[in-house]
DNA sequence: CCTGGAGTTGTCCTA
DNA sequence: TTAGGACAACTCCAG
């Protein structure tokens, strides 16, 4: 019987997973393993990483085999070891991650261990988007119609009794990595409250949003005070579920709703392209003439930022949601975006880097590509006119505040009126309400008006100088 | 190569 | 109160 390697990365299942199936099919035994590395995650994505990988083990009838280090170097150990004859694993599309299969392809050929790879956490390759002339996309409308309309997205299923594993005799389970991921800050301890790591989890979510998110979604995506959005994104990008499982558990995509949820697949995917087409997504700002825009750095504001003490509530919200259950809600992240770099006119690494750290679904591709949009430095981004207006906003998607009342109690007081903006509110309205401004809750850090201004100007400056 | 139509998610002012 | 246009040009894409 050959011996196969599966080298679970970013696809924590069995189902719908290619390399289960295809090592059934082959009737291969099994080395499970996983391969941390500790440096290129955020501190919330660790813990959840533990817990997923926690619940991959039981499922693997506590087989799997956990390490920390270099990937080629313990897969060649492990070739030697266990006469390995194959080695398996789903593609990652970051430039770490692809210059790390290669090296591990090199070490396959060495030992003439065949290798088997797939990809089950995009819908498609990104060398099938291309356009006709070769290139790959900018601009996500015709990226989405000529390569993602219509198409077709098959689910599978496993049946784990299928799977033989081979017996490992060194000791290196789960437990090994709790040190690692696991911080002594316990702020983490909450998230139980909220969710369920593991492909049990994501099975569970994903059932609950298409019986109560999905009917309305196209509207009620938009509201963080509704239960529209499917809050699979931790599942998806730890490879708890598929996409293509996702897709495929939309039936038919004939009404607005399911268009709609599908639409955000393909923007998963978008980023995925646009991470892999320009590896250094994370640096280099899409159009260039932004590298030498008049970023602020203010570190009061920053500080503000995270701690969602800015004086704007639907910002403090958002902020405060994601401290409290490491997840923020996609219109409210657009939000918080846009008033960081836009109103505080701070650099959108810094955004980015808090968003990496405290995210349970903080993914390398979806984060940085979203923060040049916002930022207005990517390929597509809106307009840089197009400035959120907090209160605005605030009173346009969450009208009764009942968001805004969740995260930001000490201002629950106020009425519907002036919730969205206290520090405009008379005084009377706010002695009423217990909220003492400086006090007990921020007065505002910046002026709107003010600080739009600005941001235009700083804009119309950079045209100037880049022409 | 040329050309015309189009581009996730807004805001503000004016009539 | 509300609807429509201005905001700015530029790049992308497909025929």
């Amino acid at each position: 019987m050959e011996k196969c390697i599966i080298w679970f990365r970013n696809d924590l299942r069995l189902q719908n997973n290619l390399t289960i199936k295809n090592l059934i099919d082959r009737n291969s035994s099994v080395l499970p393993i996983y391969i941390l590395d500790s440096n290129s995650l955020g501190s919330a994505s660790k813990t959840w990483l533990y817990r997923s990988l926690y619940e991959l083990d039981k499922q693997l009838k506590n087989q799997l085999k956990v390490y920390d280090g270099n990937a080629v170097n313990i897969i060649e150990r492990l070739i030697e070891n266990y006469q390995i004859t194959q080695i398996s694993w789903n593609r990652k599309f970051d430039y770490k991650s692809i210059q790390e299969e290669q090296l591990v392809k090199n070490i396959a050929k060495k030992y003439n261990v065949r290798e088997f790879i797939y990809n089950s956490s995009l819908l498609m390759n990104p060398e099938d988007t291309l356009k006709k002339d070769g290139t790959p996309y900018r601009v996500f409308t015709p990226f989405y119609k000529n390569n993602y309309l219509g198409l077709n997205h098959n689910a599978f299923s496993i049946n784990t009794n299928d799977i033989i594993i081979l017996e490992n005799k060194e000791d290196k389970n789960i437990d090994l990595l709790k040190d690692h991921l696991i911080p002594e800050h316990t702020w983490y301890e909450k998230f139980d409250r909220y969710w369920e790591p593991g492909e049990i989890g994501a099975q569970k979510r994903l059932r609950e949003f298409l019986d109560k998110g999905l009917l309305g979604y196209a509207e009620g995506r938009n509201r963080p005070d509704l239960d529209n959005v499917s809050r699979l994104s931790p599942h998806i990008h730890f490879g708890e579920i598929s996409p293509n499982e996702v897709a495929n558990s939309l039936g038919d995509i004939d009404n607005e709703d399911k268009e709609r949820f599908y639409t955000e697949l393909v923007w998963r995917e978008f980023s995925h392209n646009l991470l892999f087409f320009n590896p250094k997504l994370d640096t280099t700002n899409l159009q260039d003439k932004f590298n030498s825009f008049p970023w602020l750095k203010n570190k009061a504001y920053l500080d503000a930022w995270q701690t969602g003490n800015t004086g704007y509530p639907i910002v403090d919200a958002g902020m405060r949601e994601l401290w409290e259950t490491g997840y923020m809600h996609n219109r409210v992240r657009m939000i918080v975006g846009s008033f960081l770099v836009k109103n505080l006119l701070h650099h959108w690494h810094s955004g980015r880097d808090w968003f990496k750290d405290t995210l349970l679904d903080a993914d390398d591709a979806n984060n940085n590509a979203s923060w040049q949009w916002v930022a207005g430095t990517g390929a597509d981004a809106a307009p840089y006119f197009r400035i959120f207006n907090p209160v605005t906003q605030s009173q346009k998607f969450d009208p009764n505040a009942e968001y805004i009342r969740k995260f930001v109690p000490e201002i629950g007081d106020l009425p519907n009126t002036y919730i969205h903006d206290p520090s405009n509110a008379p005084k009377t309205v706010l002695d009423n309400s217990g909220v003492k401004l400086g006090k007990n809750y921020p007065s505002s850090i910046v002026n709107l008006k003010e600080s739009r201004q600005r941001a235009l100007s700083a804009f119309s400056e950079l045209k100037k100088t880049s022409s």
